[in-house]
DNA sequence: GAGTATATTGAGAAAGATTCGCATTAGTAT
DNA sequence: ATACTAATGCGAATCTTTCTCAATATACTC
């Protein structure tokens, strides 16, 4: 929200930076494309270019600032990073997204890299279901 | 691999669908884009264009043929259905797709997904690492 | 606080992935 | 075999994302 959390992930304090930063903390939909931050920032009055968009948002993943998700749509959308790691539920009717965390999936995860040899650095888990409110 | 099998899931058995299937079983490579397909049928000497390449491979996951997976790229990759459900991991160095099973994972899931309240329908989880191959 | 070197921006072009439109062709049920 | 309908293949169109490059803004030095 301010420039020095720009500064301390080694990015030059712009002003698209800044209000890109801003606008993804002032959202209330915590999941969006580059396309829906793009169309949401310029009907706020917010002038920015798409391309910009698109470049602030993969430097903000590269400093860890937010992270890129593959839904099953056929586009990234971007989750800026509050709190701790969390796997999503999303319903297949509405779009809703919702989140979870478990423990006892992650260590799993850990074990059955460890078991094939590989080295863990990442993974994505999401599951697909309808919501209590599309239920019916 | 028999036209029968495509009838048998609602499907007409029209060539370039049996050459497409045809291919799927006889690839190595268990994971592929529709690109991928295309290209190597085409080196094969086997004639198809890339519109049908993609028409039929939604069709086959419509089908339950094949699935369908969005990894860490632009782009879906094709699985053939052989047998039971399984996650992946893949090799963030070298892009190899390993694969595997975890009863204790899957649980949970339904459990998760039924204490939101979530009838769950599907669910994708990828590890990300570096595989043994890989390593320094 | 102005001057300068350099990184960033924005607009449009370009690339990559996927779908569409439509005339031609091929399955399938008579 | 015949005719009806669905499927194919091509290129055009669409969508998402990246690239190019001239104009501009940022940060550093004095």
């Amino acid at each position: 929200m301010d420039s020095q959390d720009l500064k301390n992930v080694g990015l030059k304090a712009t002003l698209p930076r800044l209000k890109i930063l801003n606008f993804l903390h002032a959202s209330p939909v915590r999941h969006m494309s580059a396309e829906d931050v793009y169309k949401s920032m310029l009907e706020t009055g917010e002038d920015v270019g798409l391309a910009t968009v698109y470049r602030v948002l993969t430097q903000f993943e590269s400093a860890g600032l937010v992270t890129r998700h593959h839904f099953d749509e056929g586009h990234s959308v971007f989750e800026l990073n509050l709190g701790e790691h969390h796997d999503h539920i999303l319903c297949v009717k509405c779009g809703k997204v919702d989140e979870f965390f478990d423990p006892v999936i992650e260590d799993r995860q850990y074990d059955i890299a460890r078991n094939q040899g590989y080295t863990i650095t990442d993974h994505a888990l999401v599951v697909y279901g309808v919501c209590p409110d599309c239920q019916d």
